[in-house]
DNA sequence: ACTTTATGTAAGTAGAAACTTACCGTAAGC
DNA sequence: GCTTACGGTAAGTTTCTACTTACATAAAGT
């Protein structure tokens, strides 16, 4: 439903890095922040694109809120990239087949 | 290795488009570009981007070049997603546990 | 050999978007 | 109640990129 969203979000290799750091768990924005080599406003901005995307969610705990991964996005993500993948592989398997009748080439 | 290249690929609605009219099979250009909202040129600009991405192949055909899909791209694609899948729907079973823990709120 | 068809490339432009600094809101601790 | 810590928002700037038109290249047909 939302892939177009989520793929534009993951496109940016800031916005990856800080969707991999989740990868491990759910943190809060400043230990996301840490280490990056953008502003922590930057990251906020990330984290909201990512939110919109439905690739993230997040709760409030005290003062600071903790961000996760949210499957949603990922599973529209998912389901999208299937849709290809059994073409991909018929045209794969049909190409080796074509290069073993042509004995190999290459 | 280049899951990179391809999510900023297909970042794009435009070459999306591109992209998803080869999921039908093997095209040439002009048959790709024809009904889409953009000028040739700029198709033959998404088709090199994809191609650098190992997203797509093409090869000659009389003076005609036929594209198809690339399933390197679409692989590697696949495998970096997949390095979220588990940990997303392990989160996910979490959390309805807890819900259920707390009596299905909402 | 000339023309036509099919496609890639160059140059230039307009719009998007990622970043910065500065500011605002809110919860917690003294 | 005041201060501190944490994080979201606003405004502005700069860089990237998707698009256009114009040109170049190459195979096929006549």
């Amino acid at each position: 439903m939302a892939y177009d969203k989520a793929l534009s979000c993951l496109a940016d290799p800031t916005r990856r890095r800080v969707f991999e750091r989740l990868r491990a768990g759910p943190r809060p924005v400043g230990a996301i922040a840490k280490g990056l080599p953008v502003s922590r406003p930057a990251v906020s901005q990330h984290l909201k694109v990512l939110k919109e995307a439905g690739l993230v969610r997040d709760r409030a705990e005290g003062t600071q809120r903790v961000y996760s991964i949210d499957p949603h996005g990922l599973g529209a993500l998912r389901a999208w990239l299937d849709q290809f993948w059994d073409q991909a592989l018929a045209a794969f398997q049909q190409e080796i087949e074509r290069d073993h009748d042509r004995g190999q080439p290459r």
